[in-house]
RNA sequence: CGCGGGGUGGAGCAGUCUGGAAGCUCGUCGGGCUCAUAACCCGAAGGUCGUAGGUUCAAAUCCUGCCCCCGCAACCA
């Protein structure tokens, strides 16, 4: 009988950095997935990828003062390493600037401008100039820009639309026939309440704005808007030519098994990539699932606290299948889940090198020590020793059924959970049969055997299950238990580590990481009064300028004769500032460092000359300076001796 | 009233959809064992399930109000 095909796709990498470990989260959970389904015989196609295009990528570009395709070639290969290091799967990588891609993407594009899906119109509303934004009327604040209060005209922009609303019904009856189609369901109600059932807007699938696109070939000066451009990788990298030219991998996979995405674009996967799907006249996908994500502990993860974690600073210190075990298994299903530096080395500690590592190693040491390496089943057991053996046994051969059981609701995590329930029973059957007491008594030799033999078939077949997710680690726990003898000398498979040396050289490499927990620490501590050592700050450093840049700046001194809280806002304070004979009007992110009563009498050292911009509505004519400590602490910069409003800073 | 997630023993989480004796991992304490990576096994302590009401024979679970945290978004100039 022919294999059953298993198509599994994950979102594909926006390239406008190096990828974090939520990222890399994505790409593991769908290497584990279709790990497990070629290992219970099917034949899979895995294809993962970047999406390259875009505006952010070409401002990125500019910034790194490259070409956007130099840019993204860089982040991708970037990505793919990491996607490599961390041991994925993938049948097939996929590059939105991709030739084939981007070629088939214009075809698309095409084919439904000609059979009317496609149609150009303008955006038409009612457009705020300094803002470059357009609104609806029922956006107006008092029939103003509600971002910055002032006047809004009517205004037109020429753009290509999706007509969402032709294919809306149809795609409602598909969810409600296919319960299973939106993963977890939780989400489902949230796309029908939220988009579905109030009815779909048309979609917006082309941009002028900028250039970096797969161009619209019958009008050029529009480019492909990301997700007509993004979503069709599932189906242009397995070979799908809207001519009817589709290669046969198309023919055979598609529609894809699983998109495998993150929570937050399950609605353009659940809504409007089946209706182009639809519009083309294609299968819909079976399943999507919407994972959750996987966030840093302590708080916002931000580069200058040094807290974003990344897969190969990770695999750097625990190894990779370490990492890949952990970000499988720590995964909630539908909740969101957290990663820090401790946890890992907990769950390193107690689950990998506890339970399993060492359970494989006392295995093989007293194999080794009793019987030379080589044991086989002799069937010695009395009545108790039988209850042993049956309850070790029964829960090895039901392994397999309940890994499946979970992985077939993609409860992952909990499918590792039931392969170490057996390397736990596996630590418990050898308290209960004592080896080495059987060992001091010649007449239990033949019982001794019996019971280590059970022991390795039962960590080998936990090993296998465990191919999956640690596919490493699997390979060398069969090779140390080998085949008839067991290794003589077993290499630690993972060691246990001390999570102070841990933090220690995590330090060494974020100087500024561990901010946090050293004001946590010092709490502890109690001495109150007692001064705290400076934690030394460095921050990256900036290109040289030259006196004629710094000459462009004007800095002064200005008084802060009233303040308030901008409504409607966080973060920001409204200060009135008094500079000479002018009172400008500044808005800064400081509410949580300084009450507006606070504020109002400060003397304060402010840039003057900064295009004015607005705020939350409001405009701001310049900039309170402030220093920053690595706590993200604020302090408002003040003249050291009394000066008058107005002073210049040089 | 921007969108969303969350508040369950010291820590991290499950359980909430489909009410019916509060569970897992780590930590702590006590015990066992010594084959092994100070590991393994057993037991114990520790929770008004954020708060105030409501529905019910029965609420962590359903309903309502409130408090607090956290992401994202927008506005950290």
């Amino acid at each position: 009988m022919e294999k059953q095909k298993y198509y599994i796709t994950t979102a594909i990498a926006y390239t406008s950095g190096k990828p974090h470990i939520g990222n890399t989260y994505e790409a593991v959970l769908a290497d584990a997935i279709a790990r497990y389904k070629r290992s219970r015989g099917f034949d899979v196609f895995f294809q993962t990828g970047t999406d390259e295009h875009g505006q952010k990528i070409e401002l990125k570009a500019e910034e790194a003062g490259v070409t956007p395709q130099e840019f993204v070639d860089g982040v991708a290969g970037e990505i793919q390493n990491i996607w490599d290091l961390m041991n994925t799967s993938y049948d097939k990588f996929i590059r939105t600037t991709d030739k084939d891609h981007e070629k088939q993407v214009q075809k698309i594009f095409k084919k439904l401008y000609e059979q009317g899906d496609i149609y150009k119109g303008s955006y038409e509303g009612l457009y705020c100039t300094p803002c470059e934004s357009f609104w609806t009327e029922s956006q107006l604040v008092d029939g103003k820009c509600p971002d910055c209060g002032r006047e809004v005209k009517p205004a037109k922009e020429e753009a290509y639309f999706f007509r969402m609303s032709k294919y809306a019904d149809r795609l409602i009856d598909y969810i409600n026939e296919h319960p299973e189609f939106i993963q977890p369901v939780s989400r489902k109600n949230e796309m029908m309440n939220n988009f579905l059932l109030p009815g779909l807007q048309d979609l917006c699938v082309s941009r002028t704005s900028f250039t970096w696109g797969v161009p619209v070939d019958f009008d050029p000066k529009h480019v492909v808007y990301v997700w007509l451009d993004a979503l069709t990788n599932y189906i242009t990298g397995i070979g799908y030519d809207c001519d009817g030219e589709s290669s046969e991998l198309f023919k055979k996979n598609w529609p894809a098994d699983l998109h495998l995405i993150g929570k937050d674009i399950i609605r353009f996967h659940t809504i409007y990539w089946p209706i182009f799907l639809m519009a083309l006249d294609l299968p819909l996908p079976k399943q999507v699932f919407g994972h959750p994500w996987l966030l840093q502990g302590d708080g916002k993860m931000s580069k200058s606290k040094g807290n974003v974690l990344y897969a190969d600073e990770l695999v750097d210190f625990f190894g990779v299948d370490a990492v890949r075990y952990f970000v499988l298994h720590e995964m909630p299903f539908d909740n969101d889940g957290v990663i820090t530096w401790e946890l890992m080395v907990e769950r390193m500690n107690a689950d990998l090198a506890n339970t399993l590592g060492n359970l494989v190693n006392r295995t093989i040491s007293m194999t080794n020590k009793y019987f030379g390496g080589v044991v086989t089943d002799k069937g010695a057991a009395d009545e108790t020793e039988k209850g042993f053996d049956n309850d070790l046994k029964a829960m090895t051969e039901g392994l397999a059924g309940k890994v499946d059981e979970k992985m077939d609701k993609l409860r992952v995590a909990d499918a590792i959970t039931e392969i170490f329930n057996l390397f736990k029973r596996c630590n418990k059957y050898i308290d209960e049969t004592t080896p080495w007491v059987l060992a001091k008594d010649e007449a239990k030799k033949d019982r001794l055997e019996t019971v280590l033999a059970h022991l390795i078939e039962s960590i080998k077949v936990g090993a296998k299950e465990l191919a999956s997710f640690m596919p490493d680690t699997s390979v060398k726990i069969l090779e140390q238990l080998g085949d008839g003898k067991v290794t003589e000398k077993p290499e630690i498979l993972f060691a246990r580590l001390d999570l102070n040396e841990v933090m220690k050289k995590v330090e060494e490499l974020h100087p500024a990481a561990d901010s946090a927990d050293d004001s946590a620490a010092d709490a502890d501590g109690g001495a109150d009064g007692a001064a705290k050592e400076e934690a030394v700050i460095d921050i990256e450093a900036k290109p040289e300028i030259t006196f004629e840049d710094f000459e462009k700046m004007q800095f002064q001194v200005g008084e802060i004769i009233a303040c308030e809280e901008v409504k409607k806002s966080r973060k920001l304070l409204c200060s009135q500032v008094k500079i000479g004979s002018q009172v400008k009007q500044i808005v800064s992110g400081i509410k949580a460092h300084y009450t507006p009563e606070e504020m109002v009498g400060k003397k304060v050292m402010v840039l003057v000359n900064l295009k004015p911009a607005k705020l939350a509505g409001v405009l701001s004519e310049g900039m309170l300076l402030c220093a920053e400590d690595a706590d993200g602490r604020l302090a408002l910069m003040t003249p050291e001796k009394e000066m008058p409003a107005g002073a210049q800073i040089s």
